[in-house]
DNA sequence: CCAGACGTTGTT
DNA sequence: GTCTGG
DNA sequence: CCAGACGTTGTT
DNA sequence: GTCTGG
């Protein structure tokens, strides 16, 4: 799950408010978000495979905004291509084994961090056909998910390598339907932090029992569920697909509310 | 010992 | 050429 | 994004 | 770097 997102300035932007709270270091966040967005483009739908640069703030500086390549490669692995192999194998990580993965073990101690993003894409299925669906936040702020990243490859050469990974927990009830493979096949979703859990993630002393409970599924109503317009290529692009209403979804959509 | 992996999701 | 899988 | 598949028969 | 599988 969660092999796309959607990123787009305006939520970059207002993401700054949260970071801070008093009004000299909001402006200053917001000076830094501005030139470091400045010439990035934003990207209303992309795949995790063509690892975009997405919006994180770190464990070690909570309140400098990053650009993180979207795909961990940690720091033991020894040239490009298995680097580049690594990367497509981290787009996510599963909280449930965080402490022991060889690949993400080092940065759950101590490179944990937030990744702003305002959606991510799933597909739900109904026979061979597939509808695209985008979560959102219900409030219409930007998401808040938990990440792990690591820097690789810091050599005289070439400028290292900053990658990150999103962490995902078992689905909510309302994502399980999206998702719908039911029986023994688990259904997954990204770790959401509300204000309180990304401060928890962030702080540097904590143990893993400290963050056990940031692995809690998002409540249902923490998110929209829209079916939208499938893109048809899979290079990253600027516009977020629109949203649609296909009669085959009115039983979905039904369940959804119930919930 | 040494080469090879090191990961996730979904089987609609 | 087009679809799938990672 | 981009590499790889794209298929069938018949069973030491 | 560390663990697993042959």
């Amino acid at each position: 799950m969660c092999y796309s997102v959607s990123s787009l300035t305006k939520a970059r932007l207002d993401y700054a408010r949260h970071r801070a709270d008093d009004s000299a270091l909001i402006a200053a966040l917001e000076k830094e978000l501005e030139e470091l967005l400045r010439n990035e483009p934003p990207l209303g739908w992309v795949n995790g495979f063509a690892h975009p640069r997405l919006l994180v703030f770190t464990q070690k500086e909570p309140l400098m905004p990053r650009l993180f390549r979207w795909g961990l490669v940690p720091p033991w692995v020894r040239d490009r291509e298995q680097a580049s192999q690594l990367a497509k194998q981290t787009l996510n990580a599963r909280s449930e084994s965080l402490w022991e993965k060889p690949s993400f073990r080092e940065s759950a101690k101590g490179q944990r961090c937030l990744i702003i993003v305002d959606g991510f894409f799933e597909y739900h299925h109904q026979g061979k056909t597939k509808f695209l669906h985008r979560m959102s936040r219900t409030d219409e702020e930007p998401l808040c998910l938990a990440g792990l990243y690591a820097v690789w490859g810091a050599t005289p050469t070439g400028i290292p390598y900053h990658g990150c990974s999103i962490v995902t927990t078992q689905a909510n009830p309302a994502m399980a339907l999206v998702h719908n493979q039911s029986k023994s096949g688990e259904s997954r979703m990204p770790v959401i932090l509300d204000s309180n859990q990304q401060r928890v993630w962030l702080a540097p002393d904590a143990d893993p029992a400290d963050l056990q409970p940031c692995f809690r599924p998002a409540p249902v109503e923490t998110l929209r569920y829209e079916a939208v317009q499938a893109p048809h290529s899979s290079a990253p692009s600027h516009d977020t697909p629109p949203v649609i209403q296909p009669p085959e979804l009115w039983i979905l959509r039904q369940e959804i509310t119930l919930l």
